[in-house]
DNA sequence: CTTGACCCTGTAGTTGCTACAGGGAGCATA
DNA sequence: TATGCTCCCTGTAGCAACTACAGGGTCAAG
């Protein structure tokens, strides 16, 4: 059993993440002692080490909600974590894509500033309207 | 002069964040008619497009802010505006290069799921501690 | 017995919008 | 004139995923 900052400190997550978590129904309030602190067990602590493995990956909070439940009924097959990890995956690769498009856009517009004045900037020229 | 739905329109933005451009001060409040409704020149349909151009490009409201502080100044070199751009470029690569870290794990981890049962399915396995 | 580190609850802030609720304005049509 | 209809107004609350207090209580060490 160990304190909620221990539990914090073991899984790398602010104490309020962890009081966040249980507010929302992602950790079981956990037991507490005589003195109201709260105290959690290895169970809690691979359950939090799961969600924040997850949300290191990108998973939203509800995907990790999805992915505990089905690892709480534990019986099933995993298409349907699978499709989760995949639908992810997916928006990875579209967030890649648009920032890669954005980088190319950016850098285009940095490299056309000559270092003048603003009036006749290329970047400022860049964003404005009616060029 | 143009309603705020012509300008929302014009520049492809909802009249909610129009508004909200207005109250957090990144937007003039502009003229209104006898009826209290918003009436927009040229010059602040150019100003909206400036903002929405670097939004698209992904400068965060502060910055954009800053953006305009510089142009409204008008006199001064652009080595800020410079400085500004390639803050924002930086960024954009170090998050285009977690993203792809973040591909690779998931790839792999994708790939290792045999589809079987949740009990021993590899994605799940490779978010749980202790493993 | 006091100091300091930890813990508690509850609320409000962050970013960049978006979505109402509950009303008014202005124009076309019957 | 009445009735719609579309647009506009203000003000507030919601979203994700935390983070940061304020104002207290608990506990172990010295
Ligand atoms: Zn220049
Ligand atoms: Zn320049
Ligand atoms: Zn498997
Ligand atoms: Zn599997």
């Amino acid at each position: 059993m160990r304190s909620i900052g221990a539990l914090g400190k073991a899984t790398n997550t602010k104490v309020e993440t962890i009081r966040y978590y249980e507010r929302i129904g992602l950790l079981a309030p956990p037991q507490r002692t005589d003195g109201n602190y709260r105290t959690y067990d290895d169970e809690a602590l691979a359950r939090l080490s799961f969600i924040r493995r997850s949300r290191d990956l990108g998973f939203s909070l509800d995907q990790v909600r999805a992915l505990l439940s089905l690892t709480d009924q534990g019986t099933q097959d995993c298409k349907t974590v699978d499709r989760i990890a995949r639908d992810h995956m997916a928006e990875i690769e579209r967030k890649i894509a648009d920032l890669i498009a954005l980088r190319h856009e950016l850098s285009t517009m940095i490299e056309s500033c000559c270092g003048g004045s603003i009036s006749d900037c290329r970047i400022i020229e860049a964003l404005s309207p009616f060029d």
